[in-house]
DNA sequence: ATGTCCATTAGACAAGTGGGTAATATTATT
DNA sequence: AATAATATTACCCACTTGTCTAATGGACAT
């Protein structure tokens, strides 16, 4: 059963000018029990607030707001460092713009024609973390992907990053390494001796298969998992 | 959920060498009324014949297939030019995999071990030309994007590096940083003397205005200038 | 020619790093 | 109750890193 009746509610907050448009959002995704809006906002600055307060999360974020626009309040959502996830929600299709969310802290991008319930199926997707991009966008944003060699990308050696997964207390450590931090700092910042801060980040080092902590934090922050 | 209808259902067609792992998909999508698998392959030769004659509505494409690989199947796929979509399936999340296979065709990147439900909604989402990526891969892939910030989408992010640029040869020097690469290997590289390597390295540490080589790292790869 | 910037080299030094090995406590799992 | 995994601490050792001062030659501009 993924059905997620008697967990906690998937908590959206709505940024978005038009008073229509944000009366109809939270209509359509507060008609699902799974789904609650615990705040709207209509324009950057106070959608800000309100994601610090509540630390929503999801966040819908129209792209053309007033004052401050949707994805510099996007950037600096991010930068708050709350795992809230982000759908942006605008009626433009242009590329950069598309491009320029994704970059900048979206986990999806909507077109406002959506289908209300298909809406509230993409806040529980990307709520779960997927990225979920709109049919009209969606191939010009797999355009704007770097081109790979198609060739010899699957030598099918099963191991890279996700075979031995970091502990908890690795991670924590990890997220610190890679904000610059020396072992002595870590040490600090989780009460630990150096001792301790060494031995996790060399036990990091041999599960994500580095040499040295640097390879570490450009492979963290490479693949997303800061 | 959102139920389709009476409309023909979509076809699909399963590319995949295990055979249990071909019959648990089958057996999944085919429990929706709205899903119909109409054919399967064992590997991407007959997967191409098959698909050829039925063009189907989504193609579920295993990227460890036998002989040629899912994703150069994908490429001789979308050379046919039908409009099927494509899923690319497999249990790896190497980065260079996700993005090979989004940038050969597929509008979909899914583990295996999804949940069988969930998958018969992507099935759905990309059949209405929607990008859905698994929330493992999700952030990697984004964080591959091209970064676009000279466009007036973006808030104008002066700070980067726009204080004091790097010379030529330090930029180099900084991507073998990025790279992982110590002074010594970073010497030997430039063929110059260790004592020069650490010089540049120095004066790129304090241009970037960070503390150590890590936080470099990071900060280059954040920003994209690698 | 003079000054400035860059690349190069060098020696020295304090601090940090990564690899060993090993011991103990806590916590789950069985 | 026994086992396994994780977190914690400690010590030692070779090596790396980042900063310092100092010197040399090339390029470029005024």
């Amino acid at each position: 059963m993924i059905t997620e009746t008697k967990l906690k509610p998937i908590s959206v907050i709505i940024v978005e000018d038009f008073k229509l448009t944000r009366v109809g959002l939270r209509c359509a995704l507060n008609a699902n029990e799974d789904i609650n809006v615990v705040a709207e906002a209509e324009d950057a600055v106070e959608g800000l607030k309100l994601i610090e307060r509540h630390k929503p999360d999801v966040i819908l974020m129209d792209l053309g707001l007033p004052g401050m626009n949707g994805i510099e309040a996007m950037v600096k959502c991010k930068e708050m460092n709350f795992n809230s996830k982000i759908i942006a929600l605008t009626s433009h299709d242009r590329s950069e713009e598309v491009i320029a969310s994704l970059t900048s802290g979206a986990s999806a991008y909507c077109l406002k024609d959506i289908d209300p319930n298909k809406l509230a199926d993409v806040v529980r997707d990307v709520n779960t973390g997927v990225c979920w991009i709109d049919p009209v966008v969606a191939q010009m944003t797999l355009n704007a992907l770097p081109k790979i060699d198609n060739i010899g990308v699957l030598p099918d050696k099963s191991h890279s990053n996700g075979c031995v997964p970091l502990t908890e207390r690795e991670f924590e450590v990890l997220k610190h390494l890679v904000s610059g931090k020396s072992n002595t700092e870590i040490a600090k910042e989780l009460i630990v001796s150096v001792h301790t801060a060494k031995a996790h980040v060399c036990s990091i080092l041999q599960k994500m298969c580095v040499n040295d902590r640097v390879q570490a934090a450009v492979k963290a922050v490479k693949e997303g998992m800061v």
